[in-house]
DNA sequence: GCCTAAACCGACCCCCCTGGTAGGATTTAC
DNA sequence: GTAAATCCTACCAGGGGGGTCGGTTTAGGC
């Protein structure tokens, strides 16, 4: 299995924002409920799309989260990257912030490490895939805004401002 | 991470091979040291690749794997399925041989799974490097074939040092 | 005909991570 | 002030990854 529940239960998460109004707060319980997950484990699921920026949140009675950018400029590499942290096909994948890839063994110094090369077109498949997906294909693809509640309809405009969300 | 090491190790085992003579079996052992892996993992490993038919085996003294066809012929994507079982980026794509796939929250008769949608993607992008990879490939990245294999000559002054284990 | 090198096989084992729970503290609308 | 919600930390059970071990077969070489 390549990723983990918390990237399924993320991405269900986020379709569902996107499914709602973006200016009222959608509680986690009502989620919880519509999708059948255990509400405890979705907060620290959410609790990693909060970090990264995807969705802002507002605390007390009637709060909830909500988008913090419309769904069409939320690629779903952004999405699965904040939810399994890294996307990494092999344990030598992991950078320190630099380019520098550790590689388990021997950097052997004649010949490159062709196992590298393999992963590293994987890497670069599955991330492509991922960024040529957008959250609102797959709101549209879930049969679009739940209800007409209001409308989903965001004016071009207004799209640019995103806030950095630190 | 998405591969377990099975792939790593598999993979550059496949290599190695890649590198050898074809029609000379190469040992376990030679794999294993020259590429640092525990060996009697390496045959766990190697059993895999055996049962998928992409090596060939002959047992007693002198024996070894080869590859049962030529590099060029064999595509990673078959290597890293024989790895790892199969390439599914979420638990609810477990085909059963036919094409059904089973997911694990209700098939909402309304709309598509729309999770589905996106694993899909990723999994043709996953699919779609590691196919146009061959080993040849990185065998050739690896730095060839490695030296015209000087024989399996009994050298007696390599063969003691590692002699009197157990 | 031994002896030894190898492939083969199956059982076992440890540790970490995933998936999830529990219980609380804090914030806010009414 | 109370209820609804986010937020936070600690905890836990189970399973699978990543091996290890011991033994059985097969085949060359002397």
């Amino acid at each position: 299995m390549i990723f983990s529940s918390k990237a399924e239960y993320g991405v269900r998460l986020m379709i569902e924002l996107g499914r709602q109004a973006p200016d009222h707060p959608t509680s986690l319980k009502a989620i919880a409920d519509a999708e059948g997950l255990p509400l405890a484990y979705l907060e620290q699921v959410v609790a990693r799309l909060r970090r990264a920026g995807l969705v802002m949140s507002a605390r007390g009675a009637h709060g909830g989260y909500w988008l913090s950018r419309p769904a069409e400029e939320i690629g779903m590499d952004e999405v699965v990257q904040a939810l399994e942290g890294s996307i990494a096909p092999m344990e030598c994948f992991v950078h320190d912030r630099t380019e520098r890839v550790l590689c388990s063994h021997e950097p052997d110094a004649g010949r490159g490490c062709a196992t590298k090369l393999l992963w590293t077109r994987v890497q670069g498949g599955i991330i492509r895939s991922l960024q040529a997906t957008t959250l609102a294909e797959l709101v549209q693809f879930a049969g679009g805004p739940s209800v007409p509640v209001a409308l989903p309809v965001v004016d071009s405009a207004a799209l640019v401002a995103s806030a950095p969300a630190q």
